[in-house]
DNA sequence: TCTGGGGTCCTAGGACCC
DNA sequence: TCTGGGGTCCTAGGACCC
């Protein structure tokens, strides 16, 4: 199969989307911070150059920061998610084959196979920062795997410009290291360098047996998308999602039931919003809450699953059932630093107002949810409420650094003049 | 010393991704 | 004092069945 796919994906993208917002910090240091202001998660090039690693605890290099002059933020996902749509609405107007791969990033399958695709790739680049004001790089080749590589070899090499197109032999393969592969991490890389394989073109050109011996069928796919045969085909709508995981770490540690259910109802709301989202229902569900590893408080991790008596994705009766399983879990004594609740079976709603145990009161539910999704929707999230997530807690998550909610609250806007 | 040969389902854990 | 929050897929091994 012919195919020209194209990998476009935006360049530090946290960071991007803050400095849209503040043309001030151009050309200064920027980084983005994980839920409660923990590490860091994104860096602009001029952080990246100062060698602020991802994932580095913030309190550790704080000093370090101050003295660099580093703009911090906390996340500020209601932005960057609104920021995605736009991006991936330009990349909509290049093919009618999109695979938006994740927040930041797209897969296209470029439609014209007459036209240069450096230039459509030049092209993408130029008007996605002319309509969002967001920085992308683009990798073209055959396959997945290879526009991953691309993109890749676009960000690292200055002759590049932002976009690059690769073929299954060119002779960049030779120089590249075999960890920079998709899909390859760090087991995968070690195993593979012990062998003697360290660059991309020799891992392209390894054995299939043993490339299925030692990776897997997952290492073989990959092995094939190297050599231009694609195993990975685009997919345009995604699946329902198989579990849903909805945990937070708090921004001082809950020592009691009352706050813990609190932050348990939080949770659960959150996850019965993804599901009624995806037209899915619970089935079962699992409740976990954990002290603080990385001190020496005395530690304890809970975990607790149940099936639902009926599948549902009604907030209250989702809500009510976590309380009960959290009761049941909790002990006294502990600083509790993170909870969370999952979501581990699921069923597509589609057949429910069939089912022996559909009753009013369960009916009833599911209208109450609906009116919240629509006041939820229209004026903001948490807008509506169950009582048992309490006000404004004091365990919330922390964001000392957030930056206003640019392009979906008016109230945020910093005022003119 | 020998201790079938399939098959399915489930779970735990590894590996990887953003 | 302060160390993120989601996901997917695959494999191995145990339980169970005929």
């Amino acid at each position: 199969m012919n195919q020209t796919l194209a990998l476009v994906d935006c360049n530090s993208f946290y960071c991007s989307c803050e400095q849209v917002f503040r043309p001030d910090l151009n050309g200064r240091p920027v980084v983005v911070l994980s839920n409660n202001d923990g590490c860091i998660i994104a860096r602009n090039a001029e952080a990246k150059e100062l060698g602020i690693e991802m994932g580095e605890p913030l309190f550790q290099i704080r000093d370090k920061l101050a003295k660099e002059r580093v703009a911090i933020f906390s996340s500020n996902y209601t932005l960057y998610g609104d920021m995605s749509r736009r991006v991936m609405e330009v990349l909509g107007q290049f093919s009618p084959d999109v695979e938006i791969y994740s927040i930041d990033e797209s897969f296209l399958r470029l439609p014209d196979p007459a036209s240069d695709p450096l230039e459509v790739g030049n092209r993408i680049r130029h008007l996605v920062k002319k309509w969002t004001g967001i920085p992308v790089s683009v990798g073209i080749a055959p396959t997945k795997t290879l526009a991953k590589l691309a993109n890749r070899i676009a960000k690292k090499r200055r002759e590049s410009q932002g976009v690059h197109r690769l073929g299954t032999h060119d002779a960049i393969l030779d120089s590249t290291d075999v960890a920079d592969v998709w899909g390859i991490g760090n087991a995968s890389a070690r195993k593979l360098k012990n062998a003697g394989i360290f660059t991309v073109a020799k891992l392209r050109d390894a054995e299939d047996a043993w490339v299925l011996k030692q990776l897997s069928i997952v290492g073989l796919k990959l092995v094939h998308e190297l050599r231009g045969d694609s195993c990975l085909p685009l997919t345009m709508v995604s699946d329902p999602k198989k579990g849903i995981c909805v945990s937070r770490s708090f921004g001082r540690p809950i020592t009691t039931l009352t706050e813990m259910k609190q932050a348990v109802a939080l949770f659960t709301s959150r996850s019965a919003e993804k599901l009624r989202r995806q037209h899915s229902l619970a089935v079962a569900m699992g409740v976990f809450f954990e002290t603080n590893r990385f001190n020496d408080d005395p530690q304890c991790q809970r975990f607790g699953s149940f099936s639902l008596p009926v599948p549902s994705s009604a907030t209250t009766e989702l809500v009510r059932l976590t309380a009960v399983a959290t009761e049941q879990l909790f002990r006294d004594g502990f600083r509790y630093k993170k909870a969370g609740v999952l979501v581990h079976e699921i069923v597509s709603d589609a057949a429910r107002q069939t089912n022996l145990f559909y009753r009013p009161d369960t009916a009833r539910d599911d209208r109450v949810s609906a009116v919240m999704d629509r006041i939820n929707r229209e004026f903001g999230r948490q807008t509506i409420h169950t009582a048992a997530e309490g006000i404004h807690p004091e365990w919330s998550t922390r964001f000392e650094f957030r930056s206003p909610r640019y392009t979906t609250r008016w109230d945020e806007l910093p005022e003119a003049g």
